[in-house]
DNA sequence: GTCGATACATACTAGTTAGTTGGTTTGTAA
DNA sequence: TTACAAACCAACTAACTAGTATGTATCGAC
């Protein structure tokens, strides 16, 4: 048990590392001589976890890339409420408050999208990024469509496009964001969101007669 | 002058050619080497022109990225006229029409972005690469005050968001075509992209009050 | 306590990298 | 025609690259 742990921690560490590397300066700028030097191991340990750099990298997508993706943005937005104040209160919170989320360093997701889509390996990087997409881009979906039953949204919206739309320019700004320090970014961002979220709103004909009546 | 123009077109020829291995497979991805081996040139040729990979590179930039913006992005916007119909028109012109725009290579801007923010080097890519993003930033800022002033944008909106949430969006949905071919992708984001700019035009409290009175 | 497997370490290889050095051709100006 | 410089070529280097081969310490089952 002891062993399986301890086996376990290292490899855990070169993949953490290597996402932290990786991450910041792009898969082939990364070299395994930076990352196990800066994780104490040598090529030994490396290679005894994974196959080669493809490999290795394959698995930080699934074990880290993904799994983000999953906690950060799927898993909070699998409920029942108003979509509208589910996403801007979910980006607000790791746009704006969460500060330990990168600042600088772009999304993960698209920085591997940049590096690795015209790779030649053996383990279909790019569909193993696509997938991450494609579930995301689910989960938003399903969101709205509890929304519609629930009236919260219109029911004529197209949700796969407005899916593709919100992971569109949210993956956009954390990307630009990289060329700069300014918070405004993230904050101007965020106000326009709103302005597009609303888009989505029903449109209120019914309501509108109402208020035009008092 | 015979010697000068074959001077400038053999840099030119350099500057294509890494040009378009570095926007297919990134910075570090692509050697010095390939790029003279598929121009037909030598080392001697390549150092002869440039100081170095990262000055070649920052040449690229200004040579390929910026002008491409400016001709692609910005000119076509710098006229009078609708924002809401210049900027449509233009998006549906390159992403669905101009099938000759790079289609699955995402946006030449944001790959040098995500390879070259944390590179260390003399030639201030990172800063080069931000002057591109904020031009175009303010060609869209003053197509938007031209169209508040003829009417066609509402008088309160913030220009320097939409701005911003323009090129985000853009440059999201451009990269992350990289991951799929099917072009559906840049249908529904024109969709959504107009429902967007819709949001612009102008509160017309008269004319919801004229067309409920109807 | 022995023994084999696990989890590494060490030392190496072959190929690639950016960059250099010195030479060769070719245009051009006198 | 000569002479010089511009534009390039060819061969090289030192450092780095991913990956391998082999050795070794430690753990756990018996």
């Amino acid at each position: 048990m002891t062993q399986e742990i301890k086996r376990k921690l290292t490899k855990q560490k070169l993949i953490d590392k290597g996402y932290e590397l990786i991450n910041m300066y792009g898969y082939h700028a990364v070299s395994i001589d930076l990352i196990i030097k800066e994780v104490g191991l040598t090529k030994g340990a490396f290679y005894y976890h994974f196959e080669n750099k493809h490999h290795f990298v394959s698995k930080i997508i699934q074990e880290r890339v993904e799994k983000e993706i999953h906690s950060e943005f799927i898993e909070p937005i699998t409920k029942r409420g108003n979509p509208i104040f589910i996403l801007s209160d979910l980006l607000q919170e790791k746009l704006i408050n969460d500060a330990s989320l990168e600042q600088n360093l772009g999304s993960p997701l698209t920085n591997m999208i940049v590096a690795l889509s015209y790779e030649h390996n053996d383990y279909n990087l790019k569909g193993q990024l696509y997938d991450v997409l494609d579930q995301w881009k689910v989960a938003l979906i399903s969101l709205m469509y509890r929304g519609i039953e629930d009236g919260y949204l219109d029911r004529h919206i197209n949700t796969e496009p407005v899916a593709e739309f919100i992971i569109n320019s949210l993956e956009g700004v954390r990307t630009l964001k990289r060329t700069t320090n300014n918070k405004a970014l993230f904050y101007n961002y965020m106000e326009q969101f709103k302005n597009y979220l609303d888009t989505l709103k029903p449109a209120k004909e019914e309501k509108r007669y109402y208020l035009d009546a008092s």
